[in-house]
DNA sequence: ATCATTTCTTAACTTTAGTGAACGAGTTGT
DNA sequence: ACAACTCGTTCACTAAAGTTAAGAAATGAT
């Protein structure tokens, strides 16, 4: 698990042994179950997540109906907007998988980063990129029809089929199950015919 | 218009007056008239922008056909995501309104950063300020409806409706110009009857 | 192993978006 | 002033997504 946080850390800036030690020492890894929740509704927070294995979600309830927006594997990093904003969340967040995530708190990043001013270029440079990526996937999600989402998703992100319940994957790309289950059989009537 | 800048920055850090001389020594401000291009697609481009005054749009032009993904008007501050990955760009930047716009380029921006430690801190917190609006904007996109998301607008940037071309504004809600028109006098039969 | 629950698919029907075409209003350029 | 465009709207038609309901398959709990 160590080596999956400073591979990812080492593309962005180089740690040396005393640094990596000193991130260690906060002791961040917690592993979850598969459905245990991680943020609730309403709830406030100050937590930052890292996925070191498995899989998380973020969704909304909205007239009793779960909405999934997202899902965060294998490096993947989430801050919560509440956290941003300091709000009550908007969502939930919980594990699709047993997973082992890596779960740091503002009051602790800030005193880092202004102890390793190394670490608040990192976490610039990250949130731009976060950002830029963010960017091309909702103008992507914006021109697309849902079938074309979902061939794009079967490019991009193949393992996400595979992992994640349909119903989940369908609210992901905007639409209901059974318009995805639809979708899923007219893609495969063409590919024959 | 250095008004708008300051009080722009001084929501995130504080600056000295000699600081603020240093920034308009640097001479960033730009004019552009209604229609002027600011970046076409598979150009490389180091530049950011900040809105003054005015409105900008990136756009797409795909299978011949322009789709605008989004908006940026008074106080708002754009990278485009070929800056930070350092690719030709995939879209469009034009002026919708004739505009006063902050241009500046990555390698000014980091010698400043190295300069002035708060400058990268603001820039830090601007972008995960960003990241977390723009998932949140995600989110509703994905969780809406067009017509919910034309009602969102409505409510949430009604000056946009007003200032920008409908066709426009069609492909910012993810639909063609002519649902637009349907939808918006469907609405009004709505509130009619 | 069985029962209950959840998930996925299918189907029929309704609603809404996409498509192609036409029209009038407003703009631009000459 | 005129022609050429662009833009917004409307219409008829097609295609696709939402809705409601039912049933099969998979999952979980006892």
């Amino acid at each position: 698990m160590k080596n999956i946080l400073f591979d990812f850390i080492s593309k962005y800036i180089s740690l040396t042994e005393e640094e990596k030690n000193v991130l260690l020492s906060l002791n961040l890894f917690r592993t979850k179950k598969k459905g245990a929740t991680l943020l609730k509704e309403g709830q406030k927070s100050k937590e930052s997540y890292f996925v070191l294995k498995g899989c998380i979600r973020t969704y909304y309830v909205i007239d009793g109906e779960e909405k999934t927006t997202a899902f965060y594997t294998e490096m993947a990093a989430l801050t919560p907007p509440c956290v941003i904003s300091k709000t009550a969340s908007e969502y939930f967040i919980s594990c699709i998988e047993d997973s082992i995530i890596l779960v740091s708190n503002t009051d602790m990043s800030e005193e880092i980063n202004s102890k390793f001013p190394k670490f608040e270029i990192m976490c610039r440079i990250l949130s731009e990129e976060l950002l830029a990526k963010q960017q091309i996937d909702f103008d992507e999600f914006k021109t697309s029809s849902p079938e074309q989402r979902y061939l794009n998703l079967l490019q991009s992100r193949p393992d996400l089929i595979q992992r994640v319940p349909q119903h989940q994957l369908a609210s992901f790309l905007g639409i209901k199950p059974q318009s995805l289950s639809r979708l899923r059989a007219r893609i495969m009537e063409k590919s024959k015919g």
